[in-house]
DNA sequence: TAAGGAATAAAACGGTCGTTCAATTAATTC
DNA sequence: GAATTAATTGAACGACCGTTTTATTCCTTA
């Protein structure tokens, strides 16, 4: 039956996403052939067509499920709270993610280009949602004065590069842990953001 | 003769670069074919082959032309002054040659896994001797106590990511012209390395 | 205007790609 | 344990890839 058979075709399943995310990552998508996939999995080209229609289905499952992840992380860590406290927890959430997810990030912000004009524009929508939390906290910090804001969207932009930076060059296992990294980049963006004081909200 | 004929190969070499400059940016180096390239220079496939021993070859000439023009364009115009004033230029020139040059810019972002071991050496030493002179910039403005820096080279890294950000959403005729994207920046660069105050060097 | 080299075109090469299909094996149900 | 269905294989398809080879055109120079 497709109950008992099912839980063995979802570990399949997962496996071959977890091959594509990593070659996907180190190679490119288009560089990446269904049958390099196949033979990490450990089985034959024919064998993913069960799991996914086409190539780019498998590619587009990988990025929205990267970016409900991203949404789900947030929506479960996000503080009530002022937006010094709200703007901390973003950063951090954003990183620790990020830095958990270096290859599905990779491939989410570089095969944009590869997805059909649909499917590029959900996985844009995503996107702007979870930007648009940004752009709120800064554009409620402003208001109270606690941040100095020349233009939200463009701060906003630039605080969401330079957190997600953190993946090209960060590394385990090297001289910074993730929380120091995570602390020094709320520093910087506690500064660049221009807000005045803040209590040691390390998260 | 190879002098008059020369200037025409000169010709066709750079219609074949400014061609591959903008079919690499839009769709990827892999995902472009050489007869596409052809096709939009207007000649076969095989005559790029006399301008260009392989597709590689075609790809790494374009990277390293950008690094070098990066390099060249901040020599040109770095000044010999205090540290405050060399990262308000840092910043200026980076931006503009990023948003003149964004097709180039994209490529040398997103291929650099295309290219072979010793190639990718040879761009990563040009693009870490341009990093270098931020870090050099920050540890001059940190000595002096003219910045707040707890980290030089990780805050390098975020200044670098959230201003060549830039090309990933400026569209020029938008809302903001690039003075004013500029000048914001610079202002978030200004508060990001705690800089205390600034003259409006607006370069 | 004939000669000679530079530039291009046309065709072909071997290889790999994403995908399909028929045949086979493995697992489940009755 | 036979029947049924799910899962996988191996082979094949047509298309396109980067590159090479050979032939042809174009242009310069003597």
């Amino acid at each position: 039956m497709a109950r008992t058979v099912g839980s063995d075709g979802e570990k399949t399943r997962s496996a071959i996403r977890d091959a594509a995310t990593g070659l996907f990552a180190r190679h490119g998508y288009d560089a990446v052939s269904i049958r390099q996939i196949a033979a990490e999995v450990g089985v034959q080209a024919a064998a993913l067509y069960r799991y996914f229609a086409t190539k780019e289905d498998l590619l587009f499952d990988l990025m929205q499920s990267h970016m409900d992840a991203l949404i789900d992380s947030w929506e479960q860590q996000r503080p009530n709270d002022d937006p010094t406290a709200r703007l901390a927890a973003f950063v951090g959430n954003h990183i620790r993610f990020h830095i958990e997810r270096r290859h599905s990030t990779h491939v989410n912000n570089m095969e944009l280009r590869s997805l059909s004009h649909d499917r590029l524009s959900t996985i844009l929508r995503l996107r702007g949602a979870y930007e648009k939390e940004l752009r709120q906290i800064l554009r409620d910090g402003a208001e109270t004065g606690a941040f100095v804001i020349e233009d939200v969207t463009l701060t906003a932009m630039a605080i969401i590069q330079m957190i997600t930076g953190v993946i090209v060059w960060f590394r385990p296992d090297e001289r910074l842990s993730v929380t120091q990294v995570t602390e020094t980049y709320h520093q910087m963006t506690m500064r660049l953001v221009g807000a005045q004081e803040w209590e040691s909200q390390h998260v």
